[in-house]
Parts: structure tokens; C-alpha cells; sequence
RNA sequence: GCCAAUGUAGCUCAGUCGGUAGAGCAACUGAUUCGUAAUCAGUAGGUCGAGUGUUCGAUUCACUUCAUUGGCACCA
């Protein structure tokens, strides 16, 4: 007869089986309210789930992570309960929990509209009010097949006889709606009480683009109408932070329909391009790489030797003249590869770090492309060193510690990394991919850092490490990249001169630290809600005057600044200082200089930092004030 | 590429059940010289994304196409 043990280490004996719900009542009647699940021996159940043996109990509530799991799974089968119910001839497939909420993707005759989306969700409330009873029910496998077949739902069916057979499958019944499902759910409609949903959209039958497409509704739930509210608030935050917005607003940089996919970069915009790539490019110097410039477009046959005209022909531009067919170049390794093998090189020369700001076309698939943070035109801060395999750890540690300074520099200080493994479609035998994954573990592991593993998300020609950085809002980008390459080289005849003066293939490591400047771009200013750090800021003040008298003294103040080597604006416009200021705030401009007459009497000027007001200050005072909030190299 | 939605002045958006359009902000002109997030008045500005069709007449209806947005698929 069981005994039960609880979290809180006390231990409860039944004298027959009793269901994770009579326990919970057993400690209290609240407790037994708010159980929407029970983890036992660490697996998470239904409340209606009978223990009959000794074991370890969690009684799940909405103040447990797995608590709000449920609620969204149960909520994305309360959505399909309210989708059969006004349409019964739509067909469901699967519903499960996401981030923030759930989906359910449904097979209908005709599109769902927004005002479908109403009626559904006003359906959905009324269900829930309703509290209906949520039973779990098994069934053999074969048995399933028949049913859903009989009930006219293909796709279920479907999904069942990919399940091996002679399996019991479990089945939730809530009302008259029956659902194939692994739980565990709520016990009754009624504990799902927050939820609403937020958008339709298309999705694959089982992801496979080659499948028919499905529509999805997109829902949201939490467990108190205080999340929700936060939730939605997040989201409005983001829309204001939204790149496309503020690099109008900003007047950074524009897209048009002439060029899909590539960006018209405007003055501001590309002085925060150069503020950053220029210091990335001392950076690197100082790391020991050497910069290059390769050519855009190069001969196809270079392109079919180093396997991109077999694996990436359709993403690819193209071009032709002459009789002879080219390539717009969509990476620069390649090229990379060309200048190595100019002349003899030697083991001495090793390693060897090329870098370029190489200038990409990818011809990316038109539903993929967002703002600057998809496009077809970019440029990579992109950089191959060519190195023995007994250098390999060494360069991979000198880049994990370069990455991670340099994120740190930009403000990002949460950064995850993962290995991804290699993809079905590659190039390279199986041996070369053994050395070239363990080489990355082995390099990983030397860096000291943790990682997850990502099966089958290499590219074609080795494993890659990510770097994964979380924005302001918890958003993870992923931007660096070490990937380890025996093939290109290969490939390409890259060779150098050993010790012992015979021939070697070098190993080649690409690597990228913020990935696409356009995306990088894209990203800070996101995580900066346009905002930039001084370093950054495309100007960096404004001088204003408040009236036509101390127009002079202001184009004087601003002169010393340009003088110290900062991006300054003058204001002299006939206008209110209230009206002056609310636009350069507006613009984010991270300082504002007003010189009226008292500040003109007394060579003063009077400051503002971000909204903040530092009152009058010398000259020098604020200077060293700028001085001290630029970073250190 | 696929599904859906959207495309009207520089921006944000309204509008036309088919009779060629309007607001706010911005711009321009004038007045105002005003001390920390919007001074007042006036003026100008649009082949209603592009093309074809239906119609006496299309920005409005239909079709095609381009682009954008949200997802899916893709992402070397």
C-alpha cells in the first residue's frame, strides 16, 4: 500500500491506491483546487493518475513551471474543442505548448479569418466557463486508427499508424471532443482561465515544405491575467524597439522595393556602421589577423570545385558574359582560399589569418527576408585561418576569448554556445567528419565554456560552433561562428611546406564574430531601443542656442567638441529650446548643449544626458565626463 | 518558395456600397527671439504599389504581378 512522499521530505501511507487529486485533497481542499497535474517519481501525470505503489509526489499547480506547461497544452486542445464545435468539418492535427502559449494547426476548406479568430476564442472562453470534465482514456493502437478514421479526422490517423504497432495510446476526451494525446491536461476546462489568440498563419503538414499547408492559430496563455498583461506589454515593447521603425525614425537606413532585401544605408546609419567596423577592424589587428579583399563575382567552375554550385546553386545570383557563366560571390572562403595558394607558403607562415569585410549576395527565398535582419546583400566580418591540425585548439580558444570580449565590449553579456553536428546532405567522408567534430569538442572543452549539441545543423562542409547572444529583452541571436573545415581546402589544392620539406593540407577555420554587419546593425539597435552608447551614437551631441545671441558661442562650443574628436550638431533654428529638445530626444542623441546668455557670460554650458539635467558645466568638466563613458580601446 | 493579410501625401492613418481623395505630424512661407519634451498663421503636396480586364466611368470590382508584414519551409 503506498506510501507517498512529498517534496517537502514528509511521507504520506495510503491504504489503497489513491489518484494524485485525493492526495492533494488529503493535505487540503485548496491545494486540491488548484492541482492541474502530479509529477510522480519525476513524470509528469494527470491529477485523475492512480498511484499504487510507493513513490515520490509533486502536486503541480500554476505556480510551477510545468504548471503553465499544461495550461498552454490544455489550452491549445480547448482551441481545437472550440474550432470542432463552430466547425465541425475542419480537421485537427496537432496542438502543443510553445514559448508564451500554443498553436494548433487545423485542415479547413477555407482560410480562417480575423473574425473567425473572435468567434473562436469567444467559443474557447465559453467552454472554459463551463468547466468541463477532461478524461483520459487509453486505447490500443490499431483500435485508434479505426476511430479516427471513423470520426473522419485523416490526419490523426495519419499520425497514429507512424506509431509502431501494438502500442496503447492515451486519448483525452473533453465534451464530445476526442484528441490523440500524450497529456498530461488539466483536469477541467475551468483552470484554463487566461489565454487569447493572438494570430493565424500557414504551417506544413509534419514541417516538410513539400507537404500541404495547414493553418495555424497562434494563441497565448499564462496562469494569471498579470502575466498576460505583461506578456502583451513585452510585446508592445518590442514593436516600439523595432529595427525597420527606428532606422526610419532615426534616418539610419532604408529599403525599397527596387532592391529587396538589401539596405540603402544613410549618412547616420553607415557612421554607426563605420564606428563599429572600425573598431572591429583594430581589433582584429591587434588579434594577428591580416585584412583582404576578394572579388564579387568569380568563374563558376571556382564555384563547382568548392561545392556551392552543387549545394547552394538556387540561392546563388548569377551572371554571364562572354560565353563564360559567374557567380556573385554568397561567401568569402573561397576566395580566401585563392589568395593562401598565391606562391609557396610554409609551415612557418601558419596560422594564417586572412580577414575580410566581404560584401555577399544570397539570393534568400522571398518569404524569409525581415527588415536588415534577412537579406539578400550583406556584409560578413569574415575571417579563415589556416592553421596545422595541432593548432587548432589554440585558435579556437585565442577566438572564443576574442568573441567574448567583443560581445562584451557591445553590452552583451549572456552568451550561449552550441555544436552543430553534421548535416545529412555534406561533403566529406565520415572519418574527416569524426576528426573535424571531436576536434571542435575537444577545442570547446579547452575553452572551458558549456554547449549544446545541435545534430544534423552543420554546414555542408564541417561542424560549426554558434555563439547565441541574449538581447535586452531576453531574445537570443545567433552571430559568432567557428567552423571547422577539411574539406575546402581539399577541395581548392590549399597546401603548404612542412618541416621536413614535404606537402601539407592546411586546416581551415572559418570563422564570423557578429555575423552580418546589416544583422548585427539590426540587433543592437533592438537591444539599444535605438538609444546607442556614446562610443556608437552616429552624433553624439547637439549644441543649441536660445536665442540668435549666443548663436556664435554655440558654433564656438561645438567646434571644441569636433575639436576632441566627438559628433556634434548645431541647432541655431529659430525655435522654442522646449521644441529643440523634445526633437534630439526624440532622435535619441545621447547629449544636449544649451548656451543661453548666462552660460555665454560665463563660458559655461548647460547639459542634458539622456533626459537627465547635470545642470551648467565647464567645458572640461564635460569633456572628461565624454572621455570617461567611452570604452577603453 | 508556401499560406494569409496589407499596399492611399515624407510619416501615421481615415475614406470612397464605382462618379479620380482627407486628417494629424513633417515640409515650405511669414510672424514670434521665446531657458529644458510640441509658438501661431498660411501654403504646397497624392496617375490611391504596377499591369490587364469589366464598365459610360475604376483608387474602389475581377484577374495578374511586385513589394511588405505575420507564420511555415529555408538560412553555406
Amino acid at each position: 500500500m503506498p506510501d507517498i512522499r512529498l517534496p517537502d521530505g514528509s511521507i504520506r501511507s495510503f491504504d489503497k491506491p489513491v489518484s494524485v487529486h485525493e492526495v492533494a485533497a488529503s493535505i487540503g481542499t485548496g491545494l486540491a483546487r488548484a492541482a492541474l497535474a502530479g509529477r510522480v517519481d519525476g513524470k509528469l501525470v494527470d491529477t485523475s493518475f492512480v498511484i499504487d505503489r510507493d513513490a515520490e509526489l509533486a502536486i503541480v499547480t500554476d505556480r510551477d513551471a510545468d504548471g503553465l506547461e499544461v495550461i498552454r497544452h490544455s489550452s491549445a486542445h480547448l482551441l481545437a474543442y472550440a474550432v470542432k464545435t463552430l466547425y465541425p468539418d475542419a480537421q485537427v492535427t496537432i496542438g502543443p505548448s510553445i514559448e508564451n502559449g500554443f498553436y494548433y494547426d487545423f485542415s479547413y476548406k477555407r482560410p480562417f479569418t480575423p473574425e473567425d479568430l473572435v468567434a473562436i476564442e469567444k467559443k474557447m472562453t465559453e467552454l472554459a466557463r463551463k468547466d468541463i470534465p477532461v478524461e483520459r482514456l487509453e486505447m490500443p493502437r490499431d483500435e485508434a486508427i479505426a476511430y479516427f478514421r471513423s470520426i473522419g479526422e485523416a490526419y490523426k490517423a495519419e499520425i497514429i499508424e507512424s506509431i509502431p504497432a501494438g502500442e496503447v495510446l492515451s486519448l483525452y476526451r473533453e465534451g464530445d471532443f476526442t484528441d490523440l494525446c500524450r497529456g498530461p491536461h488539466v483536469p477541467s476546462t475551468g483552470k484554463l482561465k487566461v489565454f487569447k489568440l493572438m494570430k493565424l498563419a500557414g504551417a506544413y503538414w509534419r514541417g516538410d515544405s513539400r507537404n500541404e499547408m495547414l493553418q495555424r492559430i497562434y494563441g497565448t496563455a499564462w496562469a494569471k491575467k498579470e502575466d498576460l498583461e505583461q506578456h502583451l506589454f513585452m510585446l508592445e515593447e518590442a514593436e516600439k524597439r523595432d529595427h525597420r521603425r527606428l532606422g526610419r525614425v532615426l534616418d539610419l537606413f532604408h529599403l525599397q522595393d527596387e532592391a529587396p532585401g538589401m539596405a540603402f544605408w544613410h549618412p547616420k546609419g553607415w557612421q554607426l556602421w563605420q564606428n563599429i567596423e572600425q573598431w572591429l577592424r583594430r581589433t582584429l589587428t591587434a588579434a594577428g589577423y591580416q585584412e583582404i579583399r576578394t572579388p564579387q563575382v568569380m568563374d563558376r567552375a571556382l564555384w563547382e570545385k568548392s561545392g556551392h554550385w552543387d549545394n547552394y546553386r538556387d540561392a546563388m545570383f548569377t551572371t554571364e558574359s562572354e560565353k563564360r557563366d559567374y557567380a556573385v560571390k554568397p561567401m568569402s572562403c573561397p576566395g580566401h582560399v585563392l589568395v593562401f595558394n598565391q606562391g609557396l607558403r610554409s609551415y612557418r607562415d601558419l596560422p594564417l589569418r586572412l580577414a575580410e569585410f566581404g560584401i555577399c549576395h544570397r539570393n534568400e527565398p522571398s518569404g524569409a527576408l525581415h527588415g536588415i535582419m534577412r537579406v539578400r546583400g550583406f556584409v560578413q566580418d569574415d575571417a579563415h585561418i589556416f592553421c596545422t591540425e595541432d593548432q587548432i585548439i589554440s585558435e579556437a580558444r585565442a577566438f572564443n576569448e576574442l568573441t567574448m570580449g567583443i560581445y562584451r565590449h557591445f553590452g552583451f553579456e549572456q552568451v550561449a554556445v552550441k555544436l552543430s553536428l553534421r548535416p545529412e546532405k555534406r561533403a566529406g567522408s565520415d572519418e574527416v567528419w569524426d576528426k573535424a567534430e571531436d576536434g571542435l569538442r575537444h577545442a570547446l572543452s579547452a575553452c572551458g565554456v558549456e554547449w549544446e549539441e545541435l545534430p544534423g545543423e552543420g554546414a555542408f562542409y564541417g561542424p560549426k560552433v554558434e555563439y547565441h547572444i541574449k538581447d535586452a529583452l531576453g531574445r537570443s541571436w545567433q552571430c559568432g561562428t567557428l567552423q571547422l573545415d577539411f574539406v575546402l581546402p581539399e577541395r581548392l589544392g590549399a597546401e603548404y611546406v612542412t618541416e621536413d620539406n614535404g606537402r601539407s593540407r592546411p586546416v581551415m577555420l572559418h570563422r564570423a564574430i557578429l555575423g552580418s554587419f546589416e544583422r548585427f546593425i539590426g540587433i543592437l539597435i533592438e537591444h539599444h531601443a535605438g538609444a546607442f552608447p556614446l562610443w556608437l551614437a552616429p552624433v553624439q551631441m547637439v549644441v543649441m542656442n536660445i536665442t540668435e545671441g549666443q548663436a556664435d558661442y554655440a558654433a564656438a562650443v561645438a567646434d571644441t567638441f569636433r575639436k576632441a574628436g566627438f559628433r556634434v550638431e548645431v541647432d541655431l533654428r529659430n525655435e522654442k529650446i522646449g521644441y529643440k529638445i523634445r526633437e534630439h530626444s526624440l532622435q535619441k542623441l545621447p547629449y544636449q548643449i544649451i548656451v543661453g546668455d548666462k552660460e555665454k557670460a560665463d563660458g559655461l554650458v548647460a547639459v542634458r544626458a539622456r533626459g537627465e539635467d547635470l545642470g551648467q558645466l565647464t567645458m572640461d568638466a564635460l569633456l572628461a565626463r565624454l572621455q570617461s563613458e567611452l570604452p577603453a580601446a
